[in-house]
DNA sequence: CGCTTGATTCGACAAACGTCGATGTGCTGA
DNA sequence: TCAGCACATCGACGTTTGTCGAATCAAGCG
């Protein structure tokens, strides 16, 4: 059987780093980070993560979020970028493939932006 | 004359977009926020964020943080493009200049990525 | 005024990025 | 088995980005 399941699985059940006003980042932290937050630094990119983030279940077909006006192999080309960063998980489902959010990687971006506390 | 309120002359006190996970954002506000990830999206940049965020009071002089392992232009350079992603702001004192947070920009961004809510 | 230190701007260049059309791959139904 | 749809990869392109050294601006000091 044809196991290309695209391989995400980073060890990412670490949450990275605590609030940014607390302690000083290291490099290698903002190595990943930086990572991270780049593949939301694409207007188009962010536009993919929102509908698929705010589609029920957290998770959408490529069909249904391809109208952001650019070309096919383009958005194919940004949901690999957004997949790569571990912001997203995709799995196929028959005819379609469904990209869903990785919900802890977003919350450790999210915390680390936390500044009131 | 009161004492010197860090000047935020970025309209922002609009508080972009609520959590990703609640609504589509709207193609201008992807280009905003896109702007913003964009700031942080680079090591250096996101490590000078860091050291700045972390000082106390959210402030930093410049000759304090440019230990980055880049020129001196080049830590300019990025500082310049937190300061016009509106994440930092500048103020001479003397000899120094200072860079501080921008505390409601960066919880506008925490808060678009709360996925846990 | 000159000199020193701190910080920004300028000009250049290689590397990375976003985009496209063409092509390839995987699945489904006739 | 084959046509057709969904999606990914490839190759090419113009643009943007990060970096540097050199030059410039700003403030303090003797």
């Amino acid at each position: 059987m044809s196991n290309l399941e695209l391989t995400v699985l980073e060890p990412e059940a670490v949450p990275c780093c605590p609030p940014i006003t607390s302690a000083e980042l290291s490099v290698e932290d903002a190595v990943r980070m930086a990572a991270m937050f780049k593949a939301l630094s694409d207007p188009v990119r962010l536009r993919l993560f929102s509908k698929i983030a705010s589609h029920p279940g957290g998770e959408a077909c490529v069909c249904d979020i391809q109208d952001v006006g650019v070309s096919q192999p383009t958005v194919s080309h940004h949901l690999k970028k957004l997949r790569e960063a571990g912001l997203l998980t995709s799995e196929r489902r028959g005819t379609w493939v469904y990209y869903q959010v990785a919900p802890s990687v977003v919350a450790g971006m999210s915390a680390l932006l936390d500044v009131n506390r």
